[in-house]
RNA sequence: GGCCCGUUCGUCUAGAGGCCUAGGACACCACCCUCUCAAGGUGGCGGCACGGGUUCGAAUCCCGUACGGGCUACCA
C-alpha cells in the first residue's frame, strides 16, 4: 500500500500572505485532507537572518483564518528551511563526489566578459572539465546532463525540456551557502514530500529540481502547476500594484468562508453551484480538473460572494460578526435591533457602521445634496411639519409610524417613497439608508422628534 | 533574445467528437416587487482568437499563425 501523500506548502516569509498563496494552500489542504494525507508547511528562506518570527506567525494566523489550522491532525509544521543548512551542504558535497556537480571559480563579471567575446548567453559550462576542488570564492554548479527532461504534471500533462537550454546552475554560492533550488529538493526528500502543488511560475524550475532529485537517487514527486492569479492587466498579481494581502481583505470585513469559496472558483469549479461550503469542496477538488489559464482576481465578484455569505448568517451570527467593526462606544443593543435591516445591504462587514451611524451620532451628518433635492419639493416642508406633529402622539412602532405618514401624505397626492424622504433626511441626513420606520422605532420618539424639529428650524432659518 | 505555458461571453467558469440553437455565476441593462437603498423575482445583452487539416460530424483531436503570460540571479 502506498504511504499517505504528503503535500508541501511553502510560502516565502515576506511579511504578508498573498491571496494567490492562499488559493494554493487551499488546493493542498483539500487534497491532503481528502486523501488522509498531510499538509506540510515549510517557511522557505535559506538565510536564517531573514526569518522574521512575526511573519511566520502571520502566515500561520492567515492559514488558520481560512480554515487551515495548525491544530488539525493533517497539518504539519512549520518547518524552517534555514534550519536545515547542514543537510543542504551535505547533499551538495555528495553531488560533487558523485560527479553530478563541479566547482567553478569564475565570477559573474568574468562569465559576462567571456560571453561578450563568444556571443553566448548564460553559463556555458566553462569549468566543467577543469576538475577544480572546493575552495574560497568557488561556486558549486550542477552538471546538467545531455538529453532532455520530461516533467509529468498533473495539471498540464507532460512537459519536455531540452537540457541544452538549461545552464549548469549554481548549487552552492561562493560563500558556501546553499541556493534555494537545492535546499528545496533536499527538504522535500527529507520530509518525504510526495506532491508538489504550486503556481505555474515555478514550472521552468521544475526540470532542474527533478534532475537534482534523480542525482540524489530519488524519484521526483508528483508535480502540479496551477495557473497564476492576475490583475485586470492580465499580469501576475504583485504586491506593488495590486491588493494581494489576505490580511487586508480580512480586515475589511470579508468573511473567511466567502474568501475560501471564491478562491476555489479561480481555476476550478465546484460544480453546478458555485456558492458551496468547504465540506463539499474538500472531497470534490481534483487536480485533474484544474484549469490551465490564469484567472483574474475579481474583487467585485468576491464582494458578491461575501454578500451572499453575510445574508446566509443568522441575525445573531451577523451581529457578533459585525462587532469588531462597530465603534466601542456604540450601544450594542441598539445595533442588534437594527442589524436585521442592514444585513441584506452589505458587501463587507466594514460597511456596517457607515449605514447605521446616524443612530449613534449626536446629530445626523446632513448631506447637502440630499437636503436640497428633498426639500426642494413644494410639499416637503409642510409635510414634515405635519408628520412631526403627528409623531408626538401616535403609537411608537414602525407600523403605526408608517400608517400615520400614509394618512398625511394623501392630501399631497404623493406616494410613500416621496412622503418619507423629508423625514428620512431629517433623521439620517441622507436619502438612502435602512428602512425608515424601523429606524425610527429603534431611535425612539424623543430623539426622532428632536431631529425632525431641528430640520424644521433649519428650513425656517 | 532564449526556453516554457496558455487562449470558451467584459470577468470566473461548464464543456472529455454528436446531448451545444454553447449552460451557469459576477458585472451591466430592462421590468416586477418596494418607504429610499439593497435583497428577491423575471427577462435581456454578450463568447468557442484566427487559418488549415482529421472526421459523416469539432468548442472538444492534430498542425500552423496571432495574441497574452511566466521564467530566464551566487533572490526565494
Amino acid at each position: 500500500m502506498a504511504p499517505a501523500p504528503r503535500y508541501r506548502f511553502a510560502p516565502s516569509p515576506t511579511g504578508f500572505f498573498h491571496v494567490g498563496g492562499a488559493r494554493t494552500a487551499l488546493f493542498n489542504w483539500a487534497l491532503a485532507r481528502s486523501s488522509g494525507g498531510t499538509f506540510v508547511l515549510r517557511i522557505e528562506d535559506t538565510d536564517d537572518a531573514r526569518n522574521q518570527p512575526e511573519w511566520t506567525q502571520g502566515i500561520i494566523d492567515s492559514l488558520a483564518w481560512i480554515g487551515i489550522s495548525a491544530g488539525d491532525p493533517h497539518f504539519e509544521g512549520p518547518h524552517f528551511q534555514s534550519a536545515n543548512a547542514n543537510a543542504h551542504i551535505g547533499a551538495a558535497i555528495r553531488l560533487f563526489e558523485t560527479g553530478h556537480a563541479y566547482f567553478c571559480d569564475l565570477t559573474s563579471e568574468q562569465i559576462k566578459a567571456r560571453n561578450d567575446e563568444t556571443g553566448a548567453t548564460g553559463y556555458v559550462g566553462y569549468s566543467r572539465e577543469r576538475n577544480l576542488g572546493p575552495g574560497p570564492d568557488r561556486v558549486l554548479r550542477f552538471r546538467v546532463p545531455a538529453g532532455s527532461t520530461l516533467v509529468h504534471d498533473l495539471v498540464r500533462g507532460d512537459v519536455e525540456f531540452d537540457n541544452a537550454t538549461i545552464e549548469d546552475f549554481v548549487l552552492l554560492r561562493s560563500n558556501g551557502t546553499p541556493v534555494f533550488l537545492l535546499a528545496n529538493v533536499v527538504d522535500d526528500v527529507e520530509m518525504a514530500i510526495s506532491h508538489v502543488v504550486r503556481a505555474e511560475e515555478h514550472l521552468p524550475n521544475t526540470p532542474k529540481q527533478q534532475m537534482i532529485w534523480r542525482a540524489l537517487g530519488h524519484e521526483p514527486p508528483v508535480w502540479a502547476h496551477v495557473p497564476v492569479l492576475v490583475n485586470e492587466q492580465r499580469k501576475k498579481l504583485s504586491k506593488r500594484r495590486d491588493k494581494v494581502a489576505l490580511e487586508q481583505y480580512r480586515d475589511e470585513g470579508y468573511l473567511a468562508d466567502a474568501m475560501v469559496n471564491y478562491l476555489m472558483t479561480l481555476g476550478w469549479s465546484p460544480g453546478d453551484h458555485e456558492i458551496v461550503p468547504w465540506s463539499q469542496i474538500e472531497p470534490a477538488f481534483r487536480l485533474q480538473d484544474v484549469n490551465l489559464s490564469p484567472a483574474f482576481f475579481d474583487v467585485k465578484k468576491l464582494g458578491a460572494f461575501n454578500g451572499e455569505y453575510i445574508r446566509m448568517m443568522s441575525v445573531d451570527q451577523f451581529v457578533a460578526a459585525c462587532d469588531p467593526w462597530i465603534p466601542a462606544e456604540w450601544d450594542r443593543a441598539k445595533f442588534a435591533e437594527i442589524a436585521l435591516h442592514i444585513q441584506p445591504r452589505l458587501v463587507t462587514l466594514a460597511d456596517a457602521p457607515g449605514v447605521v451611524d446616524f443612530l449613534f451620532l449626536a446629530d445626523p451628518v446632513i448631506d447637502q445634496d440630499s437636503w436640497d433635492t428633498t426639500f426642494g419639493a413644494d410639499y416637503a416642508t409642510a409635510l414634515l411639519r405635519q408628520v412631526t406633529e403627528a409623531y408626538e402622539t401616535c403609537a411608537w412602532d414602525h407600523l403605526s409610524l408608517k400608517t400615520t405618514m400614509e394618512d398625511l401624505m394623501v392630501s399631497h397626492e404623493i406616494k410613500l417613497g416621496k412622503a418619507s424622504a423629508g423625514t428620512r433626511v431629517a433623521i439620517t441626513g441622507r436619502t438612502v439608508g435602512p428602512p425608515l420606520f424601523e429606524a425610527l422605532e429603534v431611535m425612539g420618539r424623543d430623539e426622532s422628534l428632536r431631529r425632525m424639529r431641528a430640520a424644521l428650524q433649519r428650513l425656517a432659518g
